[in-house]
Order: C-alpha cells, then structure tokens, then sequence
DNA sequence: CGCCTATGAGAAACCGATTTCCCAGCAAGA
DNA sequence: TCTTGCTGGGAAATCGGTTTCTCATAGGCG
C-alpha cells in the first residue's frame, strides 16, 4: 500500500459515508441528531480511513487548543522531569500535549518563552520549578487562562501544589521512633528555605522540642560536618533525619568514616528518593518521597478542571509522602 | 486599563491602518507590494495595539505548526533536560515551540502520545534517550515529517547526533597523560554499551594496548570494587579514566579508603559532568562534559532545516565534548 | 384527510490568518 | 488622445474543522 501523500481529512470521511462534513462531524463528535445508522456509517468510515482531527482546525474554531504549557526553571530536571511525565501522562488520554520550556533565571528569555507559547493559544499553564517558597522570573499578572503553580510559589490566591513537607517529615520521624530510636536528630538545610522549616516542624513536633536541628546546607559535606558537630560531646544521636538524600549520605558517609554503624548503631532517614543519591549511599537508604509523578498528574487533572470552568479553590494543596524503606535503618517495611 | 476581553486580531490592526486584512497580512510579513508609508502605517498600528498573531491560525493557512515534537524515554531526566532546554532555546527566536513526552518503554502509551503530537501537525521530531545504542519502543516507519535522534538509536539513515564519546574520552586520557600519569588504567560500565566500547577504545588509543580496561556497571559499587581489583597485586595505576562520574566517585571513595592521596598519589578522572555526583565527591571530579545542551541546541537547528527542505545529510554527527578541571587530578586547566 | 410537530440531515457562516488573483489609477509611449 | 504597463491595494478563496440555522419529510393527531 503507497503511504498516503496527504492526511485524511472529515471531507473523506463524509465522502466515504455519503454524508455531509457538518453530519460527519457531529457524528464523530456526539452531537446533533441522526439515526444510529448514519452515525456507524460515519464511524465506520473514519475507522477504515484511519481519520485523525486536524488540531490544529479544531482548535481554530473550538478555541481551545487542547495544548498546556509547562515552564521551569529546574535545569537539572532533577523535580520537573517527573512532574512534566505525571503531567502528560494525565493528559494524553484527553488528547491534550504539554509545551514545555525550561527559563533558567532570565526573565527575557522567560517572557519570550511565555509569548510563544500564549500565541500557540495554550489553554493553561502549569509552573514548576526547584524551590517551593521563589517565584519564577515570570509575570503572569496579564494571562488570563488557568495556571496552576507546582513546587514553586504563586501568587496566594493561585491553585498551588507542592508535597506535604510536614507530614513527610512526620512519618520520617515516627519511623526512626518506631524502630526503638530515642535520641534523635535533625540535619536540614537553610533555614531561608520554608521546606526545611515545615520539615524542621514536623520533626520537633514528634521528637519533642529537646531534640536538636541542625541548618546548613543542602550538600553533602554539612552531613558530614553535622555528624562532628553531633558527636563532638560524646555520644551521639540514634536515629537522624535528614532533609535530604544528599545531606543523608555525607552523614551515612560520616559515620562510617568514624566508625559509627549505620543502622546497627544509628538509623538514617532521607528525603526526596533521589534513586541515583540514595541507591548508592552504603547502606542505601530509608528515605521519603515527594511523589513528584503524582503531583505531575493532579496537576493535570486540575488545570483541565479549571480550563473546563469548573471552580477549584485557590490555595495550597498538599499531596502526601510515601516512606521508602531501604537499609539505612534497619527494620523492614509495614505490610 | 481594563484587561482586553479578547486577543487582538488581524482585523483590528487593518481597521486601524485603515487598510484590509489581505495589506495587513502582506504588510507584517513583508511580502506583497505596497509603499513603504502603507506597511510603516501597519507596522505602528500593529504594534500600538500589541498584535500577537494567533499561532492556530496561522498554521493552519501555511501548514506549518511552528512546533516539535521531542520525544523521551529518559525518566530521570538527566539526559533529557538539558537537550530539551537547548531544543527549546534554539528554536524559541524561530517562534518554535517544543511539545514533550516521556514514553518510558511503553510502546502503547509511546504510541498515544505520539498520535497526539502529529494530531497538532508538529512540524518535526526529535527523539532522545538515556542510551546512544537502543531505541526508543516507537514506530517511525511511517511519520513523513522529519526526525532527528539525539542521544539514542535511530536507524541507519536518520539523522542522528550523540556527544563524541571517542574524543571526550581522548581528552581525558591525554590530560592525564600531560600531567605525568604513565600508568593508566580505565574503569567503565559493561562492554554491551556503544558509549563504554568507544570510549574504552579511545583510551587504549592513547595509553596503550597493555593499560587495563576494567567493564562493569555503571554505579559508585563498580568503582569501588574496581579499585580492589587494580590494587590486587600490589600498586595500581596512577591515574584512572571511569566511564561515568558514579564510577569515578566510587573509585575516589575506595581510594580514599585504602590511604591513597587523589590527587595526590593518583588522579581521577569522570565523564558526564553530573554536576550533583562530581561537586560532591571529595575532591571534585575533573570530568568530561558532553554538552547535552549543544546538542540540544544542534538538533533544533537540525530539525529546523529539514522542515525548511534543506538536505541533511544522513548519518551520526559526534559533537565534541569538553574537560571540565576540577580537584581530582591536580593540574589546572589550559589557557 | 389535512395540519402541526418532531426528526434527520445539509447549507453556510465562522475561527484568524495566508495567498492568489484581480482591478483601479496613473505615467509613459505612440 | 488612446493604448500599454506598472503599481498599490483589496476581494475572495483557502486551511479543516465546528456550529447554527434551515428545510424537507414523515408521523401523530383531530
């Protein structure tokens, strides 16, 4: 069979069904009136043609373009990689694509990026980023189509999404408590961050207000200056939570270093379950993941919710954490 | 000033000018013929009323979506991210936006999400992965748009661009060549990858048929287990080329272990640039960059000319990398 | 048996641009 | 003065669908 030279247009398929585009069209789409019999004859066609809408046209006269924006300014990709999958993931199924552009910090680039994406008629917007409490170098003040603001911060009357912090942090904490650990420890990074403030919360709430947190920053290399500063009085903690995968594997490493067993002598928990940081940290370890996927696809449903012009509260919502229990802590994962 | 109900169309920029919509159009795009008065006139008018042609239209009379389509498979986005940024940024000048997807190794859900994207007539495709020698679960046979591979396996007379695995690993071999290190050793991922056989081939170029070339995967536990290995009999080498930043790290842990100075007494060298895994390591790791974001940037122009029905030729283009000097060799990088 | 209404289907306008003619008007040449 | 030849600019078709009307027909009812 030669490939077909052009697309299979609604004319063909009316042609094919001996019906007019204006019937082919309602058949296809479920609207207007016709008998049962017409609307197969025009299915059936469609099937044996292989038609697919031009969506562009559609688009043209329905004004909608059954297209969202994604815009980022996460350049390791390292949280929007997953949102963007989760997000598409959502909306394929609708017939719905994701325009996504990455706009580092510059905001020419972002308002070019923006422009773009507005002339090509996006029926709304999702904004992600790196850091739950900045905003991107975007003024979204003039769009008037729907944005939803994931792991970044919006306007406050905006629909916002990020990860429970709090209850994330908590489960962190009743776990090392539930493995017996009663000296416990918390190595975050800066307290600028409202993600290791909500976290830092959250753990004094269940390891009580005696229990220390430590601020530093996000790298590895404050795990392993926290654990000196930890041990330097003698004894140190049992169970540590640490505000991230990375900070968690400069204490593992700390540790070793100084011949603490981990989790014979102190358990460990992370966050974020970065597979790449926490996979490789001997032992691997018991960590806490944001659900980036999941807030990828609420994100979906929630912009197609307001595109369609359903009402969704404006706020923050705050898509709960899962435990993933590796070895850094002993203990084995409740059924 | 109130908010504009509706986008400014056309016909609002002509009523303006006073000319008709066919002189606007002619006058904005610089074709047709008319005075240089009439098309200023235009051109102000435009401009005063902030006219953005809409993008749906105008697709749909030139059949040019100004849009691709890129397509991943790279879930952690570590590859992907960076293309996609440089994709987006060569085009985004062009009024060129970039629809993306991850499709996992689903052929099914691979198979949605591309029917969505030729549905919106993308202009073009570029498809990336997480490995240069397998493809993607996709069935391009009958697209009739064009296609670039970046990073991941096309057929053979696709137009295909991936990081010059061969010369990136030459510069690394030869800077630590130039800083005295005679007794080299390799330590890579496993032998079934392209990327491990160029590169390990490009070592053993440049130090020698007798330097030993150690396969494994791809994780920190390899370099570990590496280093045990080459130190088995005796004193290792004194410099070592990994495959992959992890490699490297595990390798520097491992020497560090064991007493031995990097770089003081051995200098290390990664691949990839992974920022997050060579700025931890202690000490960082001088590595080669591939240049995801060049590549990026190679493969919208790329896409571009063959949507404008300029030849490209077929074939694989290798761009080169770059070294990245950071502390884990000595030495300091060239003027 | 005739009028009224419900029903199925098509004609045509429209979405917002691009593009192809086509025409009026003016200057130059016969 | 009458043609010829440009020129600037506009009318209208087109892209591929959606949607609003309109209309012919058939059936129900008095």
């Amino acid at each position: 069979m030669a490939s077909a030279p052009t697309r299979v247009r609604l004319s063909d398929v009316a042609a094919a069904a001996e019906v007019s585009v204006a019937t082919a069209s309602k058949a296809l789409n479920g609207t207007g009136r016709m008998t049962d019999e017409t609307r197969d004859r025009v299915r059936q066609a469609a099937e044996a043609l292989g038609f697919r809408p031009n969506a562009m046209a559609r688009a043209l006269s329905s004004q909608r373009s059954l297209t969202v924006g994604l815009i980022t300014n996460d350049s390791y990709g390292r949280f929007t990689l997953p949102v963007m999958s989760g997000l598409s993931a959502a909306l394929v199924d609708e017939g719905i694509s994701v325009l996504m552009c990455n706009v580092e910090d510059d905001p020419d680039s972002a308002r070019r990026h923006l422009d773009t994406m507005l002339d090509k008629q996006v029926d709304g917007l999702v904004v992600t980023g790196r850091r739950i409490d900045t905003a991107l170098p975007l003024d979204l003040s003039g769009v008037t189509i729907p944005v939803v603001y994931a792991f970044t911060k919006g306007p406050d009357d905006a629909v916002t999404l990020t990860a429970d912090d709090a209850q994330g942090a908590g489960l962190a904490t009743e776990w090392l408590g539930s493995l017996g650990r009663g000296r416990l420890a918390h190595v975050t990074g800066p307290e600028e961050f409202a993600a290791a403030r909500l976290r830092a919360g959250a753990f004094a709430a269940v390891a009580g207000p005696g229990a220390p947190v430590l601020h530093g920053d996000w790298s590895e290399a404050w795990g392993h200056e926290a654990v000196a500063r930890l041990w330097a009085a003698g004894d140190g903690p049992d169970g540590i939570f640490c505000g991230s995968d990375q900070i968690a594997r400069g204490v593992v490493d700390a540790l070793r270093e100084r011949g603490v067993d981990v989790p014979g002598q102190v358990s460990v928990v992370g966050f974020d379950n970065w597979q790449i940081v926490a996979a490789a940290t001997r032992p691997p370890l018991t960590t806490v993941d944001m659900g980036l996927n999941g807030i990828g696809r609420e994100a979906g449903r929630l912009v197609r919710a307001l595109v369609e012009g359903e009402a969704v509260a404006p706020g923050v919502r705050r898509l709960p954490c899962r435990l993933v229990v590796r070895g850094s802590c002993g203990g084995t994962p409740p059924a």
